[in-house]
DNA sequence: TGAATAGTTCAAGAACTCTTGTTCCAATGG
DNA sequence: CCATTGGAACAAGAGTTCTTGAACTATTCA
């Protein structure tokens, strides 16, 4: 992974939204309407956060209805540990 | 570990430079002298960086005569997995 | 079909971080 | 002691990112 990658994936993670939003998916599924419930925030703000981490390919959405379920992506973790110093991956 | 305090932590990893600090001071401590050298960097922007990788816990420095060594903190690897959501760490 | 709703996208401003230039402090060595 | 050197601290500007408000698209349901 090249360093610019590197530090896209840890400004996607260095956000209080954006690691609640990780916590609330990491044991499951969930749709957007579940997020904006759990997260005091306003629609298009949320949808912003949501963005940043698709394109950090943390997390994918899949669209059902008028509403997107999203779920961690299932390399989540690797892209996580190739993102840290090599000799400090806990 | 608060919110507030990891995002901190990522933030001070979320840098090339600092990401490169890291690399370098992982496996041995070295002089901010050797730093210097190997970073192509103002002295004053490598103090910025270092300073917020120290405010984070991630390093430490003891000052020798007019230089000072840096290594990592014994306890970075774990306050880096402490900052990750919890089922991500890898 | 047409109104209402869920979500996204865009643009502008606020807030924050990075970078640069300058100044300051402490240690070295003549 | 005084000039020099390495590093840190501060302030101002540039560049990013976050937040807000408005407009837009797609789906649902009467």
């Amino acid at each position: 992974m090249d360093i610019e990658k590197k530090v896209d994936v840890l400004k996607a993670l260095a956000d209080p939204y954006r690691l609640e939003i990780l916590e609330i998916l990491s044991p499951e599924i969930r749709c957007n309407c579940h997020l904006q419930d759990r997260l005091d925030i306003a629609p298009n703000l949320l949808s912003y956060h949501l963005k940043v981490l698709r394109e950090a390919g943390l997390i994918e959405g899949t669209k059902r209805g008028r509403w997107i379920d999203y779920s961690l992506t299932s390399d989540a973790p690797e892209v996580i540990a190739a993102a840290l110093p090599e000799r400090l991956r806990p």
